[in-house]
RNA sequence: GGAGAGGUGCUGGAGUGGCCGAACAGGCAUGACUGGAAAUCAUGUGUAUCCUUACGGAUACCGAGGGUUCGAAUCCCUCCCUCUCCGCCA
């Protein structure tokens, strides 16, 4: 959520900075509703103010005998008006709070306009493989080495799903811990929440109200929004929600581990064959909570360690500076890491470095004290992916492939496989 | 699933219509005392919005939302949440 008093300030440098992600947008309505606020939260003001200072001296007029009923006529009065005040104030408020709601957070300044193909490569590690073989692409290789179950895996949850088995699953739980070691060691805190999460976790992620349908929602007879968390980023941020730290508390930084739940409607694509989209996937998400002045530094220490790990396999990949219309809603500027897929001649998002900026945690009421001044500010937050393995397996199997059909497993990988070193075609 | 209890400030905990933004205690901060500390004493200590250049002022907030009333933490209604016991269960 944006701040209004910065809209009002500078209206027209918000608008042109949102050009960036927008098609329009036009705060004469905002605005005309705000001048409209504040003079009824003056008005009602007052008229409270002598509603108090009136009543407060019935009891002793009363008990001296004088008439009070012209005056409690009088009081009535004031009290009708102020409710409709109060009626009209709450309708504006409401108007005011969806429209902010819907804004998105407002990209910075280096972030190019416009769409994914305005997205510039900001680095590139390593080399495409070039073997001098027939290479086979990931769904043969992973169902050639008995790693993945997809026909199981439908039967079980239905399209979209799969099912990791024997050396997979262990290599699966291979990098989950490799990763989780790796963020231990640099001072993270691990975290394993809830995969359910409440409404207001939603809101303050920025999921909701405006992307709601991208989520599994639970069926559990009320009304009560329940869904499956699509990332640990909207457990994680909610780690703060309605709470004021301290400025010495900061930074706080987490990270979690927690499978995704995503509905993913309407994005099946046919070429997007095996584990490159699917509705569940482990993920562990890196966060931090920081003071809005070191918050650049932080998402260059984060998209930095997610890097870290992707090298560590030996993976060629790139980095990319996301295009405002790339960058999703919450977020000021995003950076992904791209895993090459060669198989299917594309870069694929393995990790998603993004800064928020305030807007996270504006939604979700998270402030600290600042200490110089004793004032409450927002904090800023930032969230990594560190890493998503559902396409790092698919890699990992294609780029570390070789003649024979085996894949060479990566040194750093191999002390959670018990020493194994080669996947072996099980026929 | 059944039964009950409760939601008040940083914490514990009073408060059943006006003197309550809230007793009292604890915590914390500052000052005094001290060689230093403890103890003691004094003062202070929530959030938000609006007005004001500032100093400051006003209003609201006692789980949430409505209602009654001149006036609500306190009375009424609806909802949410937490805890305890029993049952079931990994």
């Amino acid at each position: 959520m944006l701040d209004i008093n910065l809209i009002r300030q500078t209206p027209e440098r918000v608008a042109r900075a949102l050009k960036k992600r927008m098609d329009d947008i036009d705060f004469t309505d905002l605005l005309a509703w705000d001048a409209k606020r504040r003079a009824h939260i003056a008005e009602v003001g007052q008229l409270r103010e002598k509603r108090n200072r009136v009543s407060a001296r019935i009891p002793a007029r009363k008990k001296a005998g004088e008439d009070i009923a012209p005056v409690q006529r009088e009081m009535r009065a004031v009290s009708a008006r102020i409710k409709t005040l109060e009626t009209e104030l709450a309708e504006t408020e409401r108007r005011i709070r969806a429209f902010l709601e819907g804004l998105p957070n407002i990209p910075a300044d280096d972030v190019p306009p416009g769409g994914k193909e305005n997205n510039r490569v900001i680095r590139t590690w390593g080399e495409k493989p070039a073997p001098d073989f027939h290479a086979k692409d990931h769904v043969d290789l992973v169902t050639d080495l008995r790693l993945i179950d997809y026909e199981r895996g439908v039967k079980m949850g239905g399209t979209g799903f799969w099912l990791y088995i024997g050396d997979g699953a262990r290599l699966e739980w291979a990098l989950l811990n490799f990763f989780i070691d790796s963020h231990i060691n640099d001072g993270y805190e691990f975290v394993l929440p809830p995969h359910i999460l409440n409404e207001a976790c939603g809101f303050a992620a920025g999921q909701f109200p405006k992307f709601a349908d991208d989520v599994f929602h639970l069926k559990t007879g009320g009304d009560k929004v329940q869904f499956l968390l699509p990332t640990s980023e909207t457990a994680l941020i909610n780690f703060y929600r309605d709470e004021i730290l301290l400025e010495a508390d900061l930074p706080k930084k987490f990270f979690a581990y927690t499978p995704c739940y995503r509905r993913e409607a309407g994005s099946y694509r046919t070429q997007e064959r095996g584990m490159i989209r699917g509705h569940q996937f482990n993920k562990i998400e890196m966060f931090q909570f920081t003071r809005p002045e070191n918050a650049e530094d932080a998402l260059e220490e984060l998209i930095g360690k997610a890097e870290k790990l992707v090298q560590a396999l030996g993976l060629h990949h790139r980095v990319s500076m996301l295009a405002a219309r790339d960058v999703s809603a919450s977020m000021v500027k995003t950076y992904d890491i791209e895993i090459w897929i060669p198989s299917m001649g594309e870069y694929k998002e393995v990790s998603s470095a993004s800064n928020a900026g305030d807007y996270q945690a504006r939604r979700g009421r998270i402030r600290f004290k600042r200490t110089e001044t004793g004032k409450n500010e927002f904090v800023h937050t930032l969230n990594a992916s560190g890493l998503a393995t559902s396409r790092i397996i698919p890699a990992i199997v294609e780029q570390c492939q070789n003649s024979d059909g085996s894949v060479t497993i990566p040194q750093v990988l191999r002390p959670y496989m018990g020493g194994k070193e080669v996947l072996e075609p099980v026929n």
